[in-house]
DNA sequence: CACAATACCTTATGCCGTAAGGAGTTTCAC
DNA sequence: GTGAAACTCCTTACGGCATAAGGTATTGTG
């Protein structure tokens, strides 16, 4: 019975993801006006997931934020599958293209990296949209290129770019993980650092009194007293990108 | 009229991660001898997120493999995110610690970093988990320290050590992220690296004709024939973590 | 005006996690 | 030996989810 949509649908998904630029936008104009458009959709569904998460976003919730009901957001979008890539899209467009500073292009580098880190920062739940395969929309796409912009006066060979592209992005999205979870759980649980670890360490002596002999290296290196879990992420992002830069 | 459970929580949560670890055991044994145990439903539960994903992983699903029902689960396993953590740190327990050879610090990095990847593959769920704070089961806690162990004779501050463990991290999950993207691409539409791209550069220049003009950088960069996606990928791994080991 | 196309709604299906409470089984205290 | 207690496991139910199906109202075209 499933009359296999497959096939159709990447036509459409690329047919949204690149509307308003896109050629064909033929507006056929029979019956009522539409009320809604992707676009408030979409911003409305990025203002659910930022408040709530991904957990929190549903068809029902973007509908009653936009005065309408679920069902009348499939008038516009597919499935809420394709929703979330539109909003993983468009969260993208926040960044702008570095300020071209031709002599130094470490330094574009890490403002590439800073602005990125932010926009996850700010949208947290784009750490967690698994895509299979690229979304290739215009947004995330203009971020690779301007990437690319910065690494080339670097004059990298195609593998060695795509590598250190590659790292790039996993380290920016590492580090953006590490500290979104940090203040995710100081706001949730409603516990300081401080108290959260104190608690834990009480309960791990109780539970598991030999912890230090079964891992000397751990405690050794979380004695350091970390005050304030945010802060250590970011250190520990900035330094790694100094290696990795180092390295190129 | 919640009770306030949040505060009990972590007790029981430690106590399953560190079960075996941890001293009290107590066997109470009054009614009738459990028919699962919390290591079965475990494994269940690893077996079902394997073959389905995540988002196939429901209480109903694992209870039906071991014969039960959803609800007896809930005898050995507080919540669905508490089995889900159990899960997270039992895949951990495949990685063992490297072979010391201490002469060479570097080669025991890569091997941490191969083995490390090669369970996010077999369980590429591992990346969709996100955690509120670090988990700090037993054999998360392994990883870490054998990583640290190999780590150990290059002699970093502590502050550095950091920011090279956190950045290892990154690399190996964000490179398994992008090679298990490619696999489950290929296996769930049935296409090959080639037939999609081809198609979605059909649909491309057909949606945005003036692509080349907007991205040349990534269209270079691409134009560099990409036949096995996953081993680009994998490529770019290596590639990106010998340049942040050169960097250290 | 009639008709076609469209937007939006209500309803229904089949999932999900899990709360509530009942039935059967085993062990302990007496 | 006999309750009572403790425990496992079940059925049922609730509210929420994405979305399929189909109805109704609104708009433009002939």
């Amino acid at each position: 019975m499933v009359l296999y949509a497959g096939q159709g649908d990447p036509q459409r998904t690329l047919a949204l993801l690149w509307r308003g630029i896109a050629a064909d936008s033929a507006r056929t104009s029979r019956g009522p006006k539409p009320a809604l458009t992707v676009d408030a959709i979409v911003d409305a569904a990025i203002t659910v997931a930022d408040e709530s998460g991904l957990d929190g976003l549903s068809m029902r919730a973007v509908g009653e934020r936009l005065g309408r009901t679920a069902m009348s957001l499939y008038t516009y979008v597919p499935t809420k599958r394709e929703l979330i890539d539109l909003m993983y899209d468009q969260a993208h467009a926040e960044i702008s293209a570095p300020a071209r500073s031709p002599g130094d292009w470490r330094a574009e580098v890490e403002s590439w990296a800073g602005e990125l880190q932010t926009c996850y920062l700010r949208h947290p739940w784009l750490l967690q949209v698994s895509h299979a395969r690229p979304v290739l929309g215009p947004h995330e796409q203009a971020v690779l290129e301007s990437i690319l912009r910065a690494l080339d006066p670097a004059g990298l060979p195609p593998a060695g770019l795509r590598a250190v592209v590659s790292s790039l992005f996993s380290l920016v999205r590492g580090s953006a993980r590490s500290i979104a979870e940090a203040r995710s759980a100081a706001t949730t649980t409603g516990t300081t650092d401080q108290e959260w670890w104190t608690t834990r360490a009480r309960l791990m002596r109780e539970l598991v009194p030999d912890f230090a002999d079964r891992f000397p290296l751990s405690v050794r290196l979380s004695c350091e007293q970390v005050t304030d879990w945010e802060q250590a992420a970011r250190d520990a992002f900035c330094d790694g990108l100094a290696i990795l830069l180092k390295g190129v």
